[in-house]
DNA sequence: TTTGTCAAGAGGTGGG
DNA sequence: CCCACCTCTTGACAAA
């Protein structure tokens, strides 16, 4: 894909638009990871805000990181500056570098096709968004744990949504147990139903069919599913 | 002043 | 070992 070309076109569309870049939760990340395979089971962490070690984010840059494209100034104007370009000034008062809105517009674009950029793609929107390669690698990594967040939240609220349903059957189920020990329903009834009201298989331990019974399931008992309801009725049968 | 957002640094991990 | 990525964190900044 022609990163450069498709830079320009986005960067039309764009401009044109005051909506907000920051919500995409539409482009799950694809590529899995040990720790974000949450689909099914999300998972929630804490994490406790142990002892700062910040105190290192103002030493020297990484020698790892690339420089290979100066930040430039953007079209807001002084609003927009890079950590780096104090360098030029000599003064080392970080100033929080701000991406416009057709950068971002256009990061966001870039985001929808691809969550993860090869090297190529990395310098070509790098070069279209004059800023560096770091910048464009920092974004997308950010950009994708905000993805993963909103999902974690969904999924959260899923939990609780289910949560909420076996509460509710939960209690259901409680009630119904009151109302038949109202009805004189002891334990100990209970227990002297016959066996066979009890059965499930030992060996499948699935509840079967007498008819179907081979030698493949060799259950012979026809076997019952015991609710509460049922356990009320045989009593008074007997 | 408080709070939320976001760019960026640091450290850990896994694959090649 | 290098690289790309993830996660946690910090601090700048804007808005409430």
């Amino acid at each position: 894909m022609d990163f450069h070309g498709f830079a320009e076109h986005a960067l039309e569309l764009r401009l044109s638009t005051t909506s907000s870049v920051a919500e995409n939760t539409t482009n799950p990340i694809k590529k899995p990871s040990p720790s974000s395979d949450h689909c099914l089971e999300p998972s929630l962490t804490l994490a406790l805000s142990g002892d700062s070690c910040g105190g290192s984010s103002f030493s020297i840059a990484s020698a790892k990181r690339e420089r290979e494209v100066p930040s430039e100034e953007s079209e807001r104007g002084g609003e927009n500056t890079s950590g780096e370009e104090d360098e030029d000034g000599g003064v080392n008062g970080k100033k929080k570098l701000r991406l416009t809105k057709a950068q971002s517009g256009l990061l966001e674009e870039a985001f929808k096709l691809h969550t993860t950029l090869n090297p190529k793609q990395k310098q070509e929107l790098a070069r279209d968004l004059k800023l560096r390669p770091r910048q464009v690698e920092v974004w997308f990594q950010n950009r994708r744990a905000r993805t993963k967040l909103k999902q974690t939240e969904v999924d959260c609220e899923y939990l609780k949504r289910c949560c909420k349903t076996l509460t509710d059957e939960n209690q259901r189920l409680r009630q119904e147990v009151q109302e038949l020990k109202a009805q004189k329903v002891s334990p100990a009834l209970y227990m002297q139903l016959p066996t066979t009201t009890l059965t499930v298989c030992p060996s499948c331990e699935q509840i079967g069919d007498t008819k179907s019974a081979t030698s493949k399931n060799p259950c012979t008992k026809k076997p019952s599913f015991l609710t509460p309801s049922l356990v009320h009725r045989q009593l008074v049968d007997n």
